[in-house]
DNA sequence: CCGTACCCTAGTTT
DNA sequence: AAAACTAGGGTAC
């Protein structure tokens, strides 16, 4: 294993790990005392990306890493440490709700997760909480994904689109999918079989990318925009999730525009346009951790 | 654009 | 205590 440590001073605006990795984003880290969001500080989190194992904690003025590989690249990429929080945050509206939820979790940036993993736990996160989502994804991992030993533990790295659709729409409702599992089965077939695959968005203008998302079976407009989001780097993208729905219905009124792309395009306005992702992330987090005491 | 069925589980209420 | 009820980051038809 090869390690390291990432300075974080230089990483303007710094970083929260655990709020980044525990705020309903991604569901492809783990933590290693299985205290996944539970406000537990201090944790140790892993994924296999590239069949590479990485491992990570959040030290005091740097992150550190143990890799099965030169992890550096790879961090920069999944946890996108090189955006610039402190102009995002100067730059983003003045609005009373969102200095708040800007305050209470700085650090916490958005993800860059792969793409296909990230298309299938957002297909399997509908009418779901967040601990569940995470646990079926595990289940998908340790039951379909390749395994590798790394000193003498197992590891199982997420299923490749071949891995899941191999898998029946039997198997996958053992995995407590419920109707999500035959979206699961046929958005993993449409990506083996060469028919579509989510990195197609890239480069498209925003809308363009986010009607193209929707033909994977399971993929509507908002699962659209979390893929856009969480993995392709629209950072403008508005997840309009029932949390950030009841935020425009209270802090936003005006924006409810009836059709999710109206509502979309005023939201995303509203949020500052360009970085507007950023602020719907900050204020779903703030949200649903609000009333729950925040760990020291 | 609107309504409804769909699966499953933890947590709460009867 | 067992059973009914509810809600949870929606989508397909």
């Amino acid at each position: 294993m090869e390690r390291g440590a990432i300075p974080l001073d230089a990483c303007p605006g710094g970083l929260d790990l655990r709020s980044t990795l525990e705020s309903g984003q991604s569901y492809h880290w783990r933590r290693e005392d299985g205290r996944m969001y539970e406000n537990a500080p201090d944790g140790r989190y892993y994924t296999i990306v590239d069949g590479e194992f990485l491992r990570v904690r959040q030290a005091e003025a740097a992150l550190e890493w143990e890799a099965t590989t030169d992890a550096e690249p790879y961090l920069r990429e999944l946890l996108r440490l090189d955006d610039d929080l402190d102009a995002i945050v100067a730059n983003g509206p003045d609005d009373p709700l969102l200095r708040e939820a800007y305050a209470a979790h700085r650090g916490l940036r958005i993800v860059d997760d792969p793409a296909f993993p990230c298309l299938i736990s957002f297909i399997c996160s509908a009418q779901m909480r967040v601990s569940r989502i995470h646990g079926m994804q595990v289940t998908l991992a340790e039951r379909f994904g390749t395994t590798h030993e790394i000193e003498g533990e197992t590891y199982h790295a997420f299923p490749t689109p071949e891995q899941l659709a191999g898998a029946s729409v039997e198997e996958l409702r053992e995995c407590s999918l419920g109707y999500r599992a035959p979206y699961v089965k046929e958005t993993a077939e449409m990506v083996a079989e060469g028919e579509a695959h989510p990195e197609e968005a890239l480069g498209m203008d925003y809308e363009d990318a986010r009607e193209s998302l929707t033909r994977f079976v399971g993929v509507g407009n908002k699962v659209a925009d979390c893929v856009l989001l969480f993995s392709l780097g629209y950072l403008e993208a508005v997840p309009l999730d029932t949390w950030i729905r009841s935020a425009i219905e209270d802090h936003f009124p005006d924006c409810d525009r009836g059709s999710y792309a109206a509502t979309s395009r005023a939201i995303r306005e509203r949020l500052g346009g360009e970085y507007a992702g950023y602020a719907q992330t900050y204020v779903f987090h703030h949200l649903r951790t609000a009333g729950t005491a925040e760990a020291p």
